[in-house]
This record gives structure tokens, C-alpha cells and sequence, in this order.
DNA sequence: TAGATTGTTAATCGATTAACAATC
DNA sequence: TAGATTGTTAATCGATTAACAATC
């Protein structure tokens, strides 16, 4: 399978596998079978062994996967290996909670800036808030990888589009909307209502 | 296809559904095709049909689909048309944006209560904030239907299996680790974290 | 009626699972 | 060596797409 593109489904379980090889690795486990990761995970054993497979084979017939060399190589893959400065768009309860989350690697994701109308509101430490209007200033002057919209919805498309001619290439979008980007923009959406309609849709 | 169990890629497809639907209904569109939502959500127009189709049509040949009937359908299923008792255990970052956030319906809903270790955190007009050591007791005395975890990592575990305990079956779980919990609890979970790996990762 | 568009079956595609030879 | 466990191929399963008759 080595040299094939990894399919989208294979790399959504990527950090799934990330999150439990650190634990392994805090633990001092040094290596682990498919069998294992796959009872942790709630997934088959010929899963994981064909997911890992997928982007090069790191285990050893007979002893399993070394955890730290797997977990290097998923980071690697996931583009973990180096950081990224972020902004905020629209400083809210969302963004503002994002800005003061504890569960992101603070090595490698960097809030810069944040941006909204009011530029009274309180900001945790180290970030600057500014207004809105000056995203295209701000981000011809200082190298961003990642914008957050975190507008409400009237406002994000308009926001997605002076980013995009801004330069920007990769959102994440909290706003409850569909975008309309071009192709060549990487875009992940976290629709928070969408993850509670599933706990209220009642299976079987 | 009527009468056979939905599955679960239709049902995580259905939210987006839902919230185009809205905007139609409020924009006072009254009929729509599954070409033109198929081309507002980037998928295919058999796959909306096949998808809206595998709960009972409800499309009229020619004409399409009468957006406030597909809605209220979909409202149906998703089970919005009633209303949710909420609490949140852990009233950090996160737990602080949901109770704040203005994206959920509020009737559909309701936030009744916080539960943290500190209770001297400052909490939005209407909602409780009670000692940790109080769940019990309270999910006891109150009818609640969906707990959500906001909690750190290493609490997460032990705090879904109190809620369990008392009786809880829906969980939305925003701590970074997996849960172990019996099969008869709806878990959904949300990682942040996860979300912007997909951002890092580079495609093709 | 003619045009549009659904509902649904069949064909295709992709992802998951099973199986097992290779090998540590 | 014997036991364990991978890597990988083949089989299965499910989801998506295509096609078109039914019908508004």
C-alpha cells in the first residue's frame, strides 16, 4: 500500500491514533499490537493494521508497532512537526474559548491576533485584538497560517472572502453557514449544532 | 427505500440539510430541487435524493421538494421538535462558550446548570453553578437529558461514569480523551483538536 | 401536452473486514 | 524452534453515482 494517497476516512482516524500513542508514550509503553489499538480505539485490528499500512508499514511481524516511531510518523504526517500562527476572526464566546483552550499544543499553535468590531474586549495575555477592518493590513504584514472565523453568521462569508484575498489558505469555520470558498482553500467546519442533533437523533 | 433504517452517514449529512432548509424557509422559498441543494452543499443531486428518499419521499415529481415540509421532516427525525434539559460539567474555556453560545436554539436547548470544582466562577443570567461533588444530588432532584463533559483530560473518565450512574444517556463529550462507557449511552464527541490537525495535514 | 424532476433500481466505487503467508 | 503479529491480498460490505421510468 506504501506510495498510494491516504484516503480521507484513513486520515480523520489519523489523530485518533495520535492522541492514544502519546498517552502509550507518557506511560512508557514502547510498543503495541494492532489488537490493542484497535480495543482502545473501538475499531477492528485489520483496521488499524491497513490504516497504518497505508503510509508505510512501522511494525514488526511478532512484536507490533514501536510507539514512539509511530507516533513521530503520524505527527509527521499530519503536519505536527512544525507550528502554525493563527488568528481569530469575530472574538465571542467561540473565540474566545478558543483562544483560552488548554487542550491545543501551545508549541504548535500560536494565536497571534484576534479581530472584531469591539476592540474593548478583554484578551488573555500575549494575544492583540484589534479591529475588524485592519485584517488585510495585519495580514500583509505578519505571516498567518490559519484563520478561525468565529463571526456570527450574517457576517462570516464576507469575512472568508477578504481572507482568502488576503491570502489566507486554511480556515476553520465556527460560524453556522455553509461557505462558499474556492477550491484551492483547505476548509474544516465544526458545526456545533449539527454534533448535538446527534445526540438527540435516538438511534434503533 | 421507506421503512428501512436510516444510516449513519445520512443522519450526519441531515443537520446540514436542516440549517439550508432554514435559510430557504426564512428567505421564503417554498419549493426547491435536489439539484439546487445538492449544489448549495457540494453534493450530488442523487445523493440528496437518495438521502431525503431513504426516510420517505416527500418530493413531488416535477416539482421538488416543498422546503417547509422537508423541514420540519428533518426536524422530525433529528428529534428538534421538542425540548432538551442540559447541563455542563467543567465551567471552563469551552464549558463557558457553550453555556454563551448563541448558535443553539434556545428553546430547543436549555442550559439548567454548571458544575465545576471552583464555584466562584462568574456564570451567565439563568444558570446554576454548583460544586462538583453536588451531580448526584442534583441529577437526582432534576430531570436532565443531555450532560456535556468540559472538563480537563484526566477528570473526563470518572465524571462520565458518575453522570452514567445517575442516570444519564446522552453524553457530548469535549475532553480530549476516549470514553469508556456502557454501549447503551449515546456518545458524541467533539475534538478540537482533531478538527484542526485537518487543517495542518496537506492534501494531495 | 411537454418539460421538469422525483423515486428507485442497477452499476460503480470505495472502504472495511477476513484471511493468511511472511517474518520477527 | 514455536508463537505472535504484521503486511497485504482477496472477499465482503456499504455508500455513492448513474440512469431512467413514473408522474407532477
Amino acid at each position: 500500500m506504501k506510495g498510494k494517497t491516504i484516503s480521507e476516512a484513513v486520515i480523520r482516524r489519523l489523530p485518533r491514533y495520535f492522541r492514544y500513542l502519546e498517552e502509550l508514550a507518557e506511560k512508557g509503553v514502547e510498543r503495541i499490537p494492532s489488537s490493542r489499538i484497535a480495543s482502545a480505539l473501538r475499531v477492528t485490528a485489520s483496521q488499524v493494521r491497513q490504516d497504518l499500512c497505508s503510509f508505510g508499514g512501522f511494525g514488526q511481524q511478532g512484536l507490533g508497532y514501536n510507539v514512539e516511531m509511530l507516533k513521530n510518523e503520524i505527527a509527521d504526517i499530519l503536519g505536527l512537526t512544525r507550528s502554525y500562527n493563527m488568528i481569530i476572526v469575530g472574538f465571542g464566546n467561540v473565540g474566545a474559548a478558543l483562544a483560552g483552550y488548554m487542550g491545543f499544543s501551545k508549541e504548535a499553535f500560536i494565536f497571534k491576533a484576534a479581530f472584531d468590531i469591539d476592540t474593548d474586549k478583554v484578551v488573555p495575555e500575549g494575544l492583540k485584538l484589534y479591529s475588524i477592518d485592519k485584517i488585510e493590513d495585519y495580514l500583509a504584514n505578519n505571516q498567518i497560517d490559519i484563520a478561525v472565523i468565529c463571526t456570527p453568521k450574517a457576517a462570516a462569508q464576507s469575512v472568508a472572502e477578504r481572507l482568502v484575498a488576503a491570502g489566507i489558505t486554511k480556515i476553520w469555520n465556527f460560524a453556522p453557514i455553509e461557505l462558499d470558498l474556492p477550491e484551492n482553500i483547505t476548509l474544516e467546519n465544526t458545526n456545533m449544532s449539527a454534533s448535538l442533533y446527534m445526540l438527540t437523533y435516538s438511534r434503533r
